[in-house]
DNA sequence: TGACAAACGGAGGGTACCTCCGTATAACTA
DNA sequence: TAGTTATACGGAGGTACCCTCCGTTTGTCA
């Protein structure tokens, strides 16, 4: 007898498996370009798949938000990976938080998704809270290891620091302003120990 | 001839007017009431009439969340209005404070009407903000010259305060923490003039 | 009271939501 | 490889909502 008891999870059809990847990639780019308020529809369109396929993966509007949004996530922790195992650490970082920039910008039904961060699953915000606390360690890490960033900024409070670059600028063409402050940010965390500063950064300091 | 220049506006018809404050007054109704995705179809049928109608005065979803909110900003400022031609000062800022609770609490398609007022035209912020500071400067105001205020806190900022309060809260079941935090700031208002603080707000206090 | 601009109502065409069930197929067995 | 079956798929269809358009009604003014 197969090895089916009643509650281990029966292993998926191949074809479910990749239905469900392609509707997450599909979601995504509807969500991104959409106005805000993207048909499920459309979704089911993109990824060639009928609608119920949609409905069986997905059964509310919710879960495939969530879905999207922790897929972002998942990528941008393995961006981080990938940054922090080799080259110029504040290129790294200054990287990553761009990618996290320009994530934010592309989303125009980000309103909802917020909205589901903040409101939604508590399950969900540490899920997210975690990734990207440990994302940010990553590359945080090497810079301190190498002497080039100082040392008594946590990856918390680094977090932090960006859900605020995103909230406090979410109005009109923020995205210049967003990415200025990325730029503040890294600076700060490298000129404070008396490290060399990458030369672009310090491009748009003015006297003063 | 009548004075009917070009660019005056020519006077509405009577029956334009009373169909106008219906859908208001049926908006309000519908918007507080349903969570967060009210039909204009129900508008229009709970104000008794067609859904063209509807559309003719507003011409668009926002044009008539707009209404509503202004409508709502009004009517606070006449309650300021009312409160500050009589009664205990601090009683007639706390009733009116409590009449924002509960207004806020209502709304359940408040994230749309949030976002409104967020991302909206700037002309209804100014507007909102302007008529709220002046709502809370008259309840204000009769109390420090009463002597029961202190004098050195002022409306704006107790408008801010008032916002963060609601903005902070904005999780489930906020309504008791702002109701709390409400009279916390009264009392703070009051007490530090050595004034007499109403029996009503200390009684929650207890040690400490 | 008559004439007419202004406002009304709601039918209708289009889209999106979501369910349900007949059909297709992946996975497993002999 | 063929047969079997649980699993997953697709999309028709009923409902609800959006918004426009235009024939009808009504307030207003002379």
């Amino acid at each position: 007898m197969k090895a089916k008891s009643a509650h281990s999870s029966p292993k998926p059809r191949a074809d479910s498996i990749r239905n469900r990847e392609r509707l997450l990639v599909a979601a995504t780019k509807i969500f991104s370009a959409d106005t805000g308020h993207a048909s499920l529809e459309a979704v089911a369109r993109q990824a060639g798949v009928g609608i119920g396929t949609l409905y069986r993966h997905f059964p509310t509007r919710e879960t495939l938000f969530e879905a999207v949004y922790r897929h972002e996530v998942e990528q941008l922790f393995a961006l981080a990976e990938k940054l922090s195992r080799g080259g110029d650490p504040a290129e790294s970082l200054r990287k990553w938080l761009n990618a996290n920039v320009r994530l934010v910008a592309t989303k125009k039904g980000m309103v909802e998704a917020l909205q589901l961060v903040t409101h939604g699953s508590s399950e969900l915000k540490n899920y997210s809270f975690e990734r990207l606390t440990a994302a940010i360690a990553m590359l945080l890490d090497r810079g301190v290891a190498a002497g080039v960033f100082r040392s008594d900024v946590s990856p918390e409070e680094l977090l932090r620091a960006l859900v605020g670059i995103f909230y406090s600028q979410a109005a009109e063409k923020w995205q210049p302003g967003a990415l200025r402050l990325v730029n503040v940010l890294v600076d700060g965390l490298c000129r404070s120990t008396g490290a060399r500063v990458p030369r672009r950064s310090l491009r748009r300091r003015g006297t003063q």
